[in-house]
DNA sequence: CAAGATGCTGAGGTTACCTCACGGTGTGGT
DNA sequence: ACCACACCGTGAGGTAACCTCAGCATCTTG
């Protein structure tokens, strides 16, 4: 088996990723939320109105799991719950104002964040990079 | 703000990572070790003889988890404990002879995977790709 | 309108971490 | 030679983020 250097790309992306998800969590301390929740506000703040259902799947864990986050994030004054109208089993999801301001903030935090790591590359790089990428995983 | 795409470029590297952990996980599903484990067989067969505190280093966790993880290889009977005979506060941690043969059964699973995955790519976008991150991990 | 599917949550379990405290052991200063 | 101190592994006990299973309320469909 000769070396192609493919085993050395995977370990160059677990790394990355490592770097990337260290940078998020730093990133993320001022409003003292875990990734996972950061996640789960960004899911329930892109539409209006989010189900349970619809959380737990937008963050592939099972229903009852996203039960309790939803918990953490409406302790937090973050999210609300109400009853949704045409589904009387239903709970629907929104963000307070306050989660949508905290939602903001935390993008543009991002944003820099990735600007600043992906910024150091050419933009010719950042193409390839992009291409590259999109075609690898493109077959999930 | 004008859209570079770098915020794009982060969801691709996390996206791709994710894919790769979940290939990895069922590359491992023969052998019932989680990537944790795994990872922790491969720290303790890379040298012979390595402490504890070795493997919390290796594993970036506290001591006393890697008690645990230790505790359960070698349950498994893929590690021994024996006492290090420079320091009898310390104990060794080494691969038994099964340990081994799993270790290099899941490399040899590992790097065909990573061949598949990344042999969809042309030889200059596997150069292009290993550039360009390693540029980005070259900063850690 | 009964039978089954769906939506949420209480109860209780697992995994993989953590801190703190402890007893046994090495080490450097006096 | 001694003692204070640092370090090694582990018991005890805690936490976060998952899970399954059971149960009740509510929709949907034949």
């Amino acid at each position: 088996m000769a070396d192609d250097g493919t085993a050395e790309l995977g370990d160059l992306v677990m790394r990355l990723a490592r770097l990337q998800r260290r940078r998020f969590r730093e990133a993320l301390a001022p409003w003292d939320l875990s990734p996972h929740h950061a996640r789960a506000l960004m899911v329930i703040s892109a539409r209006d109105g989010v189900r349970l259902s619809d959380l737990a799947e937008g963050l592939r864990i099972a229903p009852r799991s996203a039960t309790e986050v939803a918990d953490a994030l409406q302790e937090r004054g973050l999210i609300e719950r109400s009853p949704d109208p045409g589904d009387r089993r239903a709970v629907l999801l929104r963000a307070t104002d306050e989660g949508r301001a905290v939602r903001r903030e935390i993008d543009a935090a991002r944003t820099a964040d990735s600007a600043q790591l992906y910024g150091r590359l050419s933009a010719d790089d950042r193409a390839a990079l992009n291409r590259i990428l999109t075609t690898l995983t493109d077959e999930l």
